[in-house]
DNA sequence: ATAATTTGACCGGT
DNA sequence: ACCGGTCAAATTAT
C-alpha cells in the first residue's frame, strides 16, 4: 500500500466513523421523541396535520440520509478496496479479495463454494468475515422480530451444554443484507436464550417479507466508543421488550461491538439458496423442547448495555419503567409463523 | 414442486 | 490440531 492509499483509507475511514456516530445519535434523537409522544399523547399534531407522524417522519428521513451515505462510501471502499467497514472497521489480513482462498476452486471466489458436487467436497470454502458490529442480547424468547431470518448452521460448542445456532438474514441472497446472528441456549437458564447480533441490515425491509412493524427500532447497546448508542439493527430487542412488557420476561443486552469479523461479500452473494418468506422467528424448531416456555416467568427486568468481551466497560442499568418508555414504539405485531 | 431446515464437510484463524 | 463459522447436499415441511 502506498501512501495515499492509505491516506484515503484513513480519512475514508474518518468520514464513515463520523456518520455512524451521526446516525446513531439521530437515532437516539428519534427515540427519545418517540418517547415523549407517548408520554404526552402528542398525537394532536398528526391529526392536525394529517400526517400521519411528522417527527418520525423526518427522524427517518435522517436516518435513512445517514444509512445511504453510509452505504456509499462503504460500496466505494469496496471497490477502491480500501475495505473501511461501516462498523467494524477494519480489515485484517485476511482480506475479501486479497487472501481470497485460491484454494477454494481455483481462486473465483464468486461462486465458486458451490462446486462441490464436481468431484470433491470443496465445501464451507468461503472467505472469513472481518470484523463488523455486533451485540448481544439476552432474551427468554425469540418470539418475533421483524426480520426474517434464515437458519444456515448448527454447532456443538465446546464446554456448552447446548448447541449454537446461526441465522443470516433472509434477503442476503437479493439485497445482500450481510446480518447475521448466533442463538445459544444459556447454560445457567436455560430458559434464556443469548442471541449474538452481527452486522445491520441492510436490506428494504419494507419491501421484505417481515415488514411486520412499523420503521421504528432501536434499541440501547453500546458502540464501539463505548458510547451509548441505539442502533439500526435493534429490531430483535424491540421484539423482546414487547414481551417483556407484556409478560414481564426479560431482555438484556449484555454486550456490544464485540470483535467478529465480517466479511463476504465477495463470495456471498451467489448463493443458491432460495428466498422467501420465512419470517423465522422462533426458535421452537431450534429447540423444541424448551423454546415454547410458559410466559409467566418472571425475570429480573433489568435492561443494562455495556460490552462484554474482553475490554471492560461498566454497565448502566436502566429500570423496568424507563424502559418500558424507552422503547414505547414498538410495534404490536404478534404473529409468529414459525409456531 | 418449492421452500426451509438439518447436518456433516470444510475452511480460516488461533 | 482444534474450534467455531459457513457451505451445500440431503432431508423435511409446506
Amino acid at each position: 500500500m502506498d501512501a495515499d492509499s492509505n491516506k484515503t483509507k484513513s480519512i475514508s475511514r474518518n468520514v464513515v466513523d463520523q456518520l455512524v456516530e451521526g446516525y446513531e445519535s439521530a437515532t437516539q434523537l428519534q427515540l427519545l421523541f418517540s418517547q415523549q409522544q407517548s408520554d404526552h399523547h402528542i398525537d394532536q399534531t398528526r391529526i392536525v396535520s394529517g400526517d400521519p407522524d411528522p417527527v418520525n417522519k423526518l427522524m427517518a428521513k435522517i436516518l435513512d440520509s445517514f444509512h445511504k451515505t453510509i452505504s456509499v462510501l462503504d460500496s466505494f471502499d469496496q471497490v477502491t478496496n480500501a475495505s473501511v467497514l461501516v462498523e467494524g472497521s477494519r480489515n485484517a489480513s485476511c482480506g475479501d479479495d486479497s487472501v481470497t482462498p485460491a484454494s477454494c476452486n481455483g481462486g473465483d471466489s464468486g461462486d465458486s463454494r458451490k462446486k462441490l458436487g464436481a468431484g470433491k467436497g470443496k465445501r464451507g470454502c468461503y472467505t472469513r468475515k472481518k470484523r463488523s458490529h455486533t451485540w448481544i442480547v439476552e432474551a427468554r424468547r425469540i418470539d418475533e422480530d421483524k426480520y426474517a431470518w434464515r437458519k444456515y448452521g448448527q454447532k456443538q460448542i465446546l464446554n456448552s451444554k447446548f448447541p449454537r445456532s446461526y441465522f443470516r438474514c433472509t434477503h442476503k441472497p437479493t439485497q445482500g443484507c450481510k446480518a447475521t446472528k448466533q442463538v445459544q441456549k444459556q447454560e445457567q437458564d436455560p430458559n434464556l436464550f443469548q442471541i449474538t447480533y452481527i452486522g445491520n441490515h441492510t436490506c428494504n425491509v419494507s419491501d421484505a417479507t417481515q415488514a411486520k412493524t412499523e420503521p421504528l427500532d432501536h434499541g440501547i447497546v453500546m458502540d464501539s466508543d463505548n458510547k451509548m448508542a441505539a442502533t439500526i439493527a435493534q429490531d430483535h430487542v424491540d421484539a423482546n421488550i414487547q414481551e417483556q412488557e407484556n409478560d414481564i420476561s426479560s431482555l438484556v443486552v449484555i454486550g456490544v461491538d464485540m470483535v467478529k469479523e465480517e466479511d463476504n461479500n465477495n463470495g456471498d452473494q451467489n448463493k443458491d439458496y432460495c428466498e422467501g418468506s420465512s419470517t423465522y422467528s422462533d426458535l421452537s424448531f431450534v429447540w423444541p423442547d424448551k423454546m415454547m416456555l410458559d410466559d409467566r416467568q418472571h425475570y429480573q427486568n433489568h435492561y443494562y448495555h455495556g460490552e462484554a468481551s474482553t475490554t471492560s466497560h461498566q454497565f448502566s442499568f436502566i429500570d423496568n419503567g424507563q424502559l418500558s418508555s424507552l422503547f414505547d414504539s414498538y410495534c404490536p405485531y404478534e404473529g409468529t409463523s414459525a409456531i
